[in-house]
DNA sequence: CCCATTGACATTAACGTTAATGTTTGATAA
DNA sequence: TTATCAAACATTAACGTTAATGTCAATGGG
């Protein structure tokens, strides 16, 4: 068995009579190294094994190669579709992707200590930043960029979608549909995309000569959608449009288990058009968001700062076109 | 505007008098410094808003603290999961969680580099390593995991779950339920516990009385799950049992559009109860594996075998039991 | 009263890489 | 010929942390 130990730059310098420095610069390919020198040391580093050491490298550079990802739950296909995203973009460019949580749907300056402490490169969030967040990722020169939740009072470059057009077309396609009394249910009523769409369904249904009373908006709490669902159906309501499809294939779940057919007594829609990357045995009515769209340029808003630091430039906030998709549920 | 400059362990021993390694010594409460000291440098520490720097620390430890999941594919609820525990599990004990992908459901010793390059501790996989993976592992003094896909050729410690088992119930079930001729679609031919739950269901349909000719028991290619459904409708299938839980969603939902009833003329069974964590909004017939128990076991074997480093032990394969959940597919 | 002990801190070097700077040799231009 | 320059490499130091070792004064035992 031979003896454990990593190949470094210093044995392939001695294994050829150099040094760490050239055989660094060989390696990557620097115009002050000779091209048979270069070319011997590929070939040597490759016959020993050599495996680069990105800590001690990050250490000197100040560049860890790695991103973050922050959400508040990983088992939610929409994170998922957008972390595969992230990632099938930024594996090719030799950036590692790394995972973590918020804590109740923010990401604050506590869970941001085990990231700034590793160094990476930038941050990509699903979740608020706090302003305690900002200050520390600006003092220590880290860019983030806030996915999905454009909220212009904070100070952060933010994608997004045309949540209030998308939901103003749901408000408009219930009505043509025939629906008669609108409801809705909603994220939380801290998380702002929601209070948009809300907004959109709402005017999309008056400017169609529909109803919606706004005891029929409704804000989740606690997970319980059942009780939403509930309410709603005692109010008479005879379409729901939910804040994101997985809520919307609750709902459907929940109505097929009451043995109320969809859409004849009650009309679903969603939002995000999971079914574009993922696998959904409903073909739900939905807003397509441009998902790959939204990461492309967050991605590459990202790798722009990383190489540009240190300027802060004034806050950029992006909402991307949506487009309706008529599922089975209306 | 402060300078931008990160604090330093240097930067609290000069405030104080002290130097780098009592503040790093008194910051890991280490026993040689006293007590006040220890106390006024965890308040400098705080007030001046140090950070630790976790990538010098971890190349002087030659630890990273980072722990490397690998799949194949992100947008995959049973993995989503998967990962979600890992870190869940993970992220109270200071560890980061790094993701990778795998190509063509192996972990190649190619797609290794970048996780060895940088220095985690251990690796959880859910893709067969090759036997150039392993060594390369082995070399580096880098833990790893097989969960799910137990392969006893593998010199690698695997947790699974018992295969043969839950098809075999799964098998009985279908004949117990009235169906005369009963199919299987699989995962591609390579992969070893998809042959075992084929062998397991095959048994349990025979044990019971009932038929299953070979020719439809299929093993899935190119993602064109239609065909295999096609093919089995053909034959007068009348029970098709799937590899796991989003391809019996699939099969669902395709013969849902094809106006077949489910369960009354097609019966459908999954496996790894994805409703337990996951939303599905139809309450299918499938095998509960115990997720929680095997990343528990997985991350405290990885844990351990971080802390008693170079002890190459004989790999251990362990299945966890299963339990038959009925739903409304059978 | 002297030596051994110990508590509390300092000094040094090292982890592996790389940016900045230095050195040597041979070729080129004046 | 000689200063100039560039090509090709070497030397040095630094990134921030921490293990190993060293120092020194105060304490205790005989």
């Amino acid at each position: 068995m031979t003896v454990k130990k990593n190949v470094r730059l210093i044995d392939i310098a001695q294994r050829l009579d150099l040094t760490a420095n050239t055989v660094s610069r060989a390696l990557r390919d620097k115009s002050d190294i000779g091209e048979e020198t270069k070319e011997l040391v590929r070939k040597t580093a490759s016959e020993m094994g050599y495996i680069p050491n990105t800590i001690a490298s990050s250490l000197r550079k100040g560049s860890s190669k790695t991103i973050a990802i922050v959400f508040d739950n990983l088992i939610n296909p929409y994170f998922m579709i957008m972390a595969d995203k992230i990632h099938r973009k930024l594996e090719p460019l030799n950036y590692a992707t790394m995972i973590f949580a918020g804590s109740n749907g923010r990401l604050g300056s506590k869970q941001l200590i085990p990231i700034v402490s590793r160094k990476v490169d930038a941050i990509i969030t699903f979740l608020e930043p706090t302003k305690k967040t900002l200050e520390l990722l600006n003092k220590n020169d880290i860019p983030i960029i806030l996915v999905g939740r454009v909220n212009q009072s904070l100070k952060v470059d933010s994608i997004s979608t045309k949540d209030y057009e998308g939901a103003y077309q749901i408000g408009k396609l219930f009505v043509s549909k025939g629906s008669k009394e609108c409801g809705y249910i909603g994220a939380p009523i801290s998380v702002e995309c929601s209070q948009r769409r809300m907004s959109g369904f709402k005017q999309g249904i008056i400017d169609s000569g529909g109803t919606v009373s706004d005891q029929n908006l409704r804000y989740m709490n606690d997970e319980l959608i059942i009780e939403d669902v509930e309410c709603l159906l005692k109010q008479n309501v005879d379409s729901i449009f939910c804040f994101n499809d997985m809520m919307a294939l609750e709902v459907y779940s929940l109505l097929q288990n009451k043995g109320i057919k969809v859409p004849e007594e009650v009309k679903v829609a969603g939002f995000d058009n999971l079914r574009k990357e993922f696998t959904i045995p409903i073909n739900l009515t939905t807003i397509d968001t441009d998902k790959d769209g939204i990461i492309d340029l967050a991605v590459d808003t990202l790798l722009t700062k990383i190489k540009s630091k240190s300027e802060l430039s004034i806050p950029r906030y992006i909402n991307f076109d949506v487009q309706l998709i008529e599922g089975d549920t209306t």
